[in-house]
DNA sequence: GTCTATAAATAGATAGAC
DNA sequence: GTCTATCTATTTATAGAC
């Protein structure tokens, strides 16, 4: 008979985490499940009650976890010494870095966008819109520099932003469908430095002053 | 006694459809509830069953309904006789038209990207593919003209689409938290033909060839 | 075409033993 | 910290009367 594999005892915190932030990346937050969670971090559904009290408890952990490492990193590249178009590179760098590290992010924030950010209480959306308020700063500031065209600087951070977060959560779609759809061969995956490139050099000719 | 108010009779469909195009939107495939779609179309359950089937049935037909729209005016405008500059202007037009007549189809078209495609068939992911196709073919069509850089279509199209999609499904966002949120205050919604100019700006930006 | 009633499965959450 | 058992509400779907 075989034993059950069982986790380290006294982990099982991150490992609701982790499981909980790929459920909900894969199904959206209403449609995910508590007791898949728990399957998938092979722990009781109880214990995922004691660690985090509720299904929203747990989500919105999730959220403040990527919008904390997001948040620190975009402000840090907003308050540097370097130059607009640099800043923005660097941005964007991170934005990628983040979105790999944190697979969950992408699919979890384009969703909420999708839903108008149902699921997302006041203290949370700040973070969220502190990003936002960051990049905006680096665009004022290459306009003042000279460098960047008067653009609306909301419209162009939500121009950029989608871009980044549909390229990865594309990526998926992508994999699983050429599988079976042949229509979609056009579509194969790309490589993730091209893609910074892509962005980066997107992101100038979007914010360059023509001559 | 206040007597219920119904729809004349033989006209269920139709409303059947309305109400479940808004509830996916609103919620997504997996939490959209049978029963909501029923009561907002002020039908029995049963006749959701009768006339679609299924759950799955009615997604696909709002699904099918969305991309023959937006795919026969793709197709007619990559065919025509313009320029691809014209083309694309004309693109972004159609879509920004196309979201606004289905206020359901940016909010979709994002959940499903975020999921992977989870509830898309192979004849509806065929038709979302034949939307790319007809714009790549303008990309290509610019890029022999000499008018476009020498862009990878399918990055610069994965560009400019969220971009629309998110732009509508944000305005929702906007419009409910600016109340409860002072955060927000910074994002007034944009006015759609602000939308539209801004929108043909980037995409001859980010394609233009330099100087 | 339209309705009521109900089946059968699954949801989030909790009480209480260990 | 961890588990079993269970409550209550809600889910998709169907059978059958009208």
């Amino acid at each position: 008979m075989v034993k059950k594999l069982r986790r380290p005892r006294g982990d099982s915190r991150p490992a609701i985490f982790q499981a909980a932030a790929h459920e909900f990346a894969l199904r959206g937050y209403d449609a995910a499940g508590v007791d898949r969670i728990a399957d998938k971090a092979r722990v009781n559904k109880a214990m995922l009650y004691y660690h985090y009290g509720s299904k929203q408890g747990l989500y919105v952990e999730v959220l403040h976890d990527m919008f904390r490492a997001v948040g620190a990193r975009t402000r840090a590249i907003a308050q540097g010494p370097d130059a607009a178009e640099m800043k923005l590179d660097a941005w964007i760098v991170t934005m990628v870095e983040e979105a790999a590290a944190r697979p969950w992010f992408p699919p979890i924030m384009l969703r909420e966008l999708a839903s108008g950010a149902a699921h997302i209480d006041a203290e949370t959306f700040g973070m969220m819109n502190a990003v936002f308020m960051a990049v905006r700063d680096v665009i004022l500031q290459g306009q003042r520099e000279g460098t960047f065209r008067e653009v609306d600087p909301l419209l162009t951070y939500f121009t950029i932003l989608p871009a980044i977060l549909i390229f990865f959560a594309r990526q998926r779609v992508v994999a699983e469908k050429r599988k079976t759809v042949q229509s979609f061969a056009a579509a194969a995956p790309r490589e993730v430095d091209e893609f910074i490139r892509h962005m980066q050099g997107s992101a100038r000719a979007l914010l360059r002053r023509q001559t």
